[in-house]
DNA sequence: GAGATTTTGATGCGATCGCACCATAACACG
DNA sequence: CGTGTTATGGTGCGATCGCATCAAAATCTC
């Protein structure tokens, strides 16, 4: 049936609200009635597609990260084949940068379900079987890399991650400019794996 | 008088229990009730030290930040003043990992204040004069350290800041073990100082 | 012990919250 | 065309929120 889709495409649109309204005013600001007021539908609609308030964030937060991985897979194979190792590196890591809007409200509210895990037991298991996907595909891309002879290509990788996390956190507070942050990263590139030219 | 310190010392012993309160169920738990139910005050005092929750949020989070620092000040100046450069410069970064129940609930806090941040324009600036010390304190101590010749001391203590912020998120999340965190600030630092051996 | 300061109590007001109930409009499909 | 699923609107209930008001204890200070 193509309701499915519709289906799809409601909850797309009413996940949209959440994030516009939790990156705008913060989590706690995404109630029933704000939400269907952003989405421009009515509240018992929202009750409708998601349930309860719960079930609402945490499939607003699915289909968020659902997206920045389609987002962020399309960019980089955007880049082509036939890249160096470095350069490939470099724009995994930088998508993890809010260097436009859309990751900028991304990582905002990503960030405040980050601060909902440390407190929400119930949420902890999610963070926990997110991320370490990115660690192993940019391990492997930097043991591709020939110029490169590391003995512990995965404990680099996790070592420039946790960089770029420290990074995002900056550039979200207005603590850092978007091309002294990209400085930093090459400066750090230099140090992991060796000066390029 | 010295009603000006216990009024210091109640106004302490309420900012405690908002700290109390956000790291065990996060910020949007700080009601006046609540706090004053864990504080074992009346709600009516809390009005009376603070006046409205905002304020309170906010004095709680500059209590917060001065403790930090003197307890952050005089652990480092513990380990004397005859200790490398490199080892120094280790344990400031050290100070910015969840190391302890002290120093986690207190960055599970911090936290919170730091996705009000990126919404609430009227916290904003608390954030951008909040750090910027910390960097140049690390600069100044990877400069006297003979056996580094980095060209921008300045840019290395940013990129290992940075690196320590992103260690610190990952270590609440419980994503990352403490004696793994630390195998990864070794090697970084390995990296940007050069191997100690 | 008088006077100032600190602390508590009871209580109410307007606003907002999540959630549920009921009725009905729009639409798909045999 | 009728029937059943899907989608929508309106509305109220109990709970909680920040904040305020009025009054009075309890404690401290000199």
């Amino acid at each position: 049936m193509a309701s499915d889709e519709n289906k799809a495409r409601r909850r797309r649109q009413i996940a949209e609200a959440v994030w516009q309204l939790a990156a705008r005013e913060g989590l706690e600001a995404v109630t029933l009635r704000q939400v269907a007021d952003e989405a421009g539908v009515s509240m018992r609609l929202v009750q409708y597609y998601f349930g309860n308030r719960t079930a609402l964030l945490l499939a607003a937060l699915e289909i968020l990260n659902e997206e920045a991985e389609a987002a962020a897979q399309q960019r980089i194979e955007a880049l082509g084949n036939d890249i160096p190792a470095r350069e490939l590196a470099r724009a995994v890591l930088m998508e993890l940068l809010p260097l436009d809007e859309d990751r900028r409200r991304r990582y905002v509210v990503q960030s405040a379900y980050f601060v909902r895990f440390l407190t929400d037991p119930q949420l902890q298991e999610v963070a926990r079987t997110a991320d370490p996907a990115l660690e192993s595909l940019l391990a492997s891309i930097l043991e591709a890399d020939p110029s490169t002879r590391s003995d512990d290509a995965f404990a680099d990788a996790e070592l420039l991650i946790a960089f770029a996390f420290g990074l995002q956190a900056e550039m979200l507070l207005d603590q850092l400019e978007v091309l002294h942050a990209l400085r930093l990263l090459d400066r750090l590139l230099d140090r992991v794996l060796g000066q390029p030219r």
